[in-house]
Formats: structure tokens, C-alpha cells, sequence
RNA sequence: GGCGAGUUGGCGGAGUGGUUACGCAGCGGAUUGCAAAUCCGUGUACAGGAGUUCGAUUCUCCUACUCGCCUCCA
């Protein structure tokens, strides 16, 4: 069986992967808080736990196991979100907002990762769903002393569990020193954070033995992880932003809720996204979701492959030169494996780089080298969700501009045969045609034709192509400053015009 | 201020105590109406300093720089 290592950050080691129980292999992952489009900071980790989430499904078998990864359907973002809405005119309760813009959401999320190849996971539950076995964590965490309420608020105690701060490496009294942290007035402990807390008539609410409220966000997680995968599971994922507090507050509550359990075994934790060197912010104008790039015609393939190109735990940087070469090396896999069966093994070579704390650089580099070998090229690259079927549309529509190329010589050469046939209605038809598209042909003594054209056929061409569709006509031909190669352009539209006159000369005969 | 990660050839990006990463770009060649595509070949690297070692890009320490987290955040 292959030997998958991973690095616990727990431990911050290396570490041999055994699972609980082989027959159900168990994974949590912190989903999004629903109340926008995925930005790609979002997509990141879901590219990233798909591909562990394959890799253990090939190694324990697909019914082997369960992947849950939620969505935090309450919370304070997603009430701004809808108070900002009903201020804009939108007349609805606010409930109602919440609830449709929390479904709508949703939708978008499902729609967005699927293009990026992204398996579902076996079960998606929603925070709002499970509010009984929240509440019911909480009472069991105040009866065992780890939690008191207060004004209408359940808060943790943070002092009451010695290990708290062991997953980020801070101690207590570390944070509270260094960091801004928010006193709240009838906090025992300036670290102590929230479980439950009191909502007005307005705001979603749900009623409690401490009146009603709603839930804190770390509780979320332990409680649905608790529900779906039991008191102890094998891997627990999310970016290293969510390490603390967020997972350390998950430890704190699941841990002193059942303290013989161990909770998550192995902890992993993507790195964060940047774009073009900097972090993505609002702030800097560098901010982009997952659909902005899908609506800009960059495939969600190629997004995934960009993605894979940087191993996890290293911050990832999105540039158009990294899409552009993503897009041409799956176009290139994907000319290679068309129409062809895939092998029914996975090769070593990738296999050991994916199980190897999924160094998915690593395996791309492996797969390069099985390009001579186009089934076994599909299988293993469908290992990392890659060339599946289904997300090769934007393959056929490229490769028909490619095939373009191609045009210019075979219209010429119709013309050939048309004067040798002493047709030279039809010959001169063609020449013609081409003239009052810009492009003359000049007959050289050594029999040879050479077109000519100007720059601004083709950039009048261009700019009547719709912005969304230039990518795909021309995306190939953008360099890495985002200029386009004038002459390239020029060849492009040449190409481009004696196609459509070939098809116009196959209507008119 | 506290904690942590990183610095590899033109670019991206793995990895290793001694052997070609890999891809893109470049260069040379084959093919070619010009290109594209394809194929073959090829150069360049391990931030700086000190130490450990027969030998360090790989281990240790120091310096410089970059980045992230500490506040909602994937």
C-alpha cells in the first residue's frame, strides 16, 4: 500500500499517515462563510484538499472515505451583508435575506469549485442545520467547568484548558501581551472568546437555555466535525490564517467536550495566495474571484493546474504568465491523451510525489515525462483532477483557432488549382476576397505566393471581437507583460480571415 | 513587540550531505511557403558570512532581505 507522509502541523513534522480506521478514512475541512463569490484565496484550499481527498480515495478505496467540509451559514458577516442589502432598498425581513443570499451563495460556491475539477465532498452540512448539537456542546462544556455565562453570552475559558495555544505555538500570556486583543467587559480572560451570544428580534436567532442567540464561529466547526466524524478523525485542513484562533479554539472545546477522544490526528495548513507578488486586498485593487477569471475565459482547469504548480505550504502567487503557461502545457497533455483510453495504474513516479505530503509540483514534473506515454499520461494526471472529462470545452474551442494556422496554405493552394483548372473566376474570387479583407497575395517568380497585410486589418479585427472572447482567440498570444506580439497578431488574423473564406467557398460550390 | 515561514539558474518551481529535477523562455538543429505545432540537442543555480564534514545548495550559528499570522479572513 502506498506510504503517505504529511506534515502535521501539530507537530510541525513530517509524519507517516495511519488512519483510525482504514475502512473509513475521515477529513474536515473549514469551508467558506457564505455570503459571496469565492474569492481564489477560498479555492486555494479546496484545490488542495481535493487532491488529498483523491489521493486517499485511491489508496483506501472511494468508499473508504468521508470528507466533510462546511458552511458557516451564520454569522456577523453574512448579517452586515444583509442589513447592507435591505439598506439599498432590498424590503424583505432580514431573515429572508439572509437566507436567500446564504442559498444563493452556495450555489455560486458549488458552481465555482466544480469547474475547478473539485470532487464534492461526502457531506456538506450548513452551521444552521446544526444548532442542536451546538447548544447541547455548550451546556456539556459549562457543566465540566470550561465555559460560564454571562450577560447573555457563553464564553470559553480559555485558562481552564492548560494545552490552549499548543497547535499556533503561542502561550496565554504571549498573546494577551502582544495582541490587540478586544476586551469585553465580562470576559474572565481577555482570551476567552465566545460560544454563544444573545440576538435581537431582527437578527437570525435561535432559542437557547441562555435565551436566544446564535452560535460563536468556533463552535461551528467542533460540533458539526463531532457529528459527522466522531469525537476523534484523522485530518483536520484550512489556510494557515485559520490556525489561530480559529483552530485552536476548535481544539479548546472538542478536546475539554471529550477530553479522551484526541479530536483531529493530523493538521494541515495551505499557505496563503498572492497576486503578482503582493496580497490580495481589497485595498489593493489585486482582489478577484474565482468567477472573475472564469468570465475572463481562463478555464477553471488552468486555474487548478496554477494552483498545483506550488506546493501547499508555500505562499502562492497568481500571475497571467503562470495561467498562460498552465494553459498551454494542459493544452499540449490534452492534444497528446485525445481520444485515448486511460491505463488502469498509477505510475510511482507521481503516485510517490502526491503521497509524499502532496507535493503536486513534483508530480506535475512527473507527469512531463509520461507525455510518450498517453495513458498512462491521463490516468495519472487525472490523479490530480486534471484532464477529466467534462472540462476539456475550452481544449476544442482553442484547438479550432489553432487549426486555423493551418488555412492560409490550404486556400492557397485552392487557388493553385484553380488557375492550373484555368478557373480563374474562381481563383481571382479568393484573391479578392482576401484584398477586401486587407490581405494582398503577390505571385513570386519562384512560383511561391506571399501574402501582405497591415497592422491595422488586424487590430480592427481584434477590437470587434468581444472582450470575453479575445482570450480564447487570442489568448495564446499575449506575452507575459500582457502586450500581444504584434507580427503574431497579424498572423493570427491571416489565419483567421482564410478560414472563413474557406468556409465561404464550401457554401458557394 | 510576540510567533512562524522563506531566500534555488532569465522566469516559475521541486529536491538532495557527494549523481540531469521538471516546465516556460533562450540558444543550436530537423521539419517547414513564412509561421505555428512537433522532434532532437544545449547553457545557466542553490542570499551573504562562519562552523561541522573527506565533501554542504542540503546540517548548525550569525547577518541581510522578503513574507505571513497575532483583528474578520482560506
Amino acid at each position: 500500500m502506498t506510504k503517505i507522509r504529511l506534515h502535521n502541523s501539530r507537530t510541525r513534522k513530517r509524519e507517516d499517515f495511519t488512519p483510525l480506521d482504514p475502512e473509513n478514512v475521515r477529513m474536515y475541512v473549514c469551508g467558506p462563510t457564505v455570503y459571496d463569490r469565492a474569492h481564489l484565496g477560498n479555492a486555494r484550499p479546496v484545490v488542495v484538499f481535493d487532491v488529498l481527498y483523491r489521493l486517499l480515495r485511491h489508496v483506501y478505496g472511494a468508499d473508504h472515505v468521508t470528507y466533510v467540509r462546511n458552511f458557516t451559514d451564520v454569522d456577523d458577516k453574512i448579517n452586515a451583508r444583509a442589513a447592507s442589502m435591505q439598506a439599498d432598498g432590498d424590503t424583505r425581513p432580514l431573515n429572508a435575506i439572509v437566507q436567500a443570499l446564504t442559498d444563493e451563495t452556495i450555489a455560486w460556491y458549488h458552481a465555482d469549485m466544480d469547474a475547478l475539477g473539485a470532487l464534492r465532498p461526502t457531506h456538506e452540512p450548513r452551521a444552521t442545520q446544526f444548532i442542536t448539537q451546538m447548544i447541547a456542546m455548550i451546556e456539556g462544556l459549562i457543566a465540566k467547568g470550561h465555559a460560564y455565562e454571562v450577560s447573555g453570552h457563553v464564553l470559553f475559558d480559555v485558562r481552564s484548558y492548560p494545552d490552549y495555544g499548543r497547535l499556533s505555538g503561542r502561550s496565554v500570556d504571549d498573546m494577551i501581551a502582544g495582541a490587540r486583543v478586544e476586551v469585553a467587559p465580562y470576559k474572565r480572560d481577555p482570551m476567552d472568546f465566545v460560544l454563544w451570544k444573545p440576538s435581537d428580534a431582527a437578527l437570525p436567532g435561535w432559542d437557547s437555555p441562555w435565551g436566544r442567540g446564535r452560535p460563536g464561529w468556533h463552535i461551528e466547526c467542533s460540533a458539526m466535525s463531532h457529528e459527522l466524524l466522531g469525537a476523534s478523525f484523522d485530518i483536520h485542513g484550512g489556510g494557515i490564517d485559520l490556525q489561530f484562533p480559529h483552530h485552536e479554539n476548535e481544539i479548546a472545546q472538542s478536546c475539554c467536550a471529550f477530553p479522551d477522544a484526541g479530536f483531529a490526528r493530523y493538521w494541515l495548513h495551505n499557505e496563503m495566495v498572492q497576486v503578482e507578488g503582493k496580497k490580495m486586498s481589497k485595498s489593493l485593487g489585486n482582489f478577484f474571484t474565482v468567477r472573475d477569471l472564469l468570465d475572463q475565459g481562463i478555464p477553471g482547469e488552468v486555474i487548478r493546474y496554477v494552483v498545483l504548480m506550488t506546493h501547499y505550504r508555500s505562499p502562492m502567487d497568481w500571475t497571467a504568465a503562470k495561467a498562460e503557461e498552465a494553459a498551454q502545457t494542459l493544452f499540449k497533455w490534452r492534444k497528446l491523451t485525445e481520444g485515448v483510453v486511460p491505463a488502469n495504474v498509477a505510475q510511482e513516479s507521481v503516485l510517490d510525489e502526491i503521497a509524499g505530503d502532496l507535493n503536486t509540483p513534483g508530480a506535475l514534473a512527473a507527469l512531463h515525462k509520461l507525455e510518450t506515454q498517453p495513458r498512462a499520461l491521463l490516468f495519472n494526471a487525472r490523479l490530480l483532477g486534471l484532464l477529466n472529462d467534462g472540462q476539456g470545452a475550452w481544449y476544442s474551442r482553442r484547438k479550432l483557432f489553432y487549426a486555423a494556422n493551418d488555412t492560409l496554405k490550404i486556400l492557397l493552394q485552392k487557388r493553385r488549382i484553380a488557375k492550373e483548372e484555368k478557373n480563374f473566376a474562381r481563383a481571382d474570387w479568393i484573391r479578392d476576397a482576401l484584398k477586401k479583407r486587407g490581405i494582398s497575395i503577390t505571385d513570386m517568380p519562384d512560383g511561391k505566393v506571399k501574402p501582405q497585410t497591415s497592422f491595422d486589418f488586424a487590430d480592427a479585427y481584434f477590437d470587434k471581437i468581444e472582450q470575453s472572447e479575445r482570450k480564447e482567440v487570442f489568448g495564446d498570444l499575449y506575452k507575459s507583460d500582457g502586450s500581444i506580439d504584434a507580427s503574431a497578431l497579424v498572423d493570427r488574423y491571416i489565419s483567421l480571415v482564410a478560414s472563413e473564406l474557406l468556409d465561404e467557398l464550401e457554401r458557394i460550390e
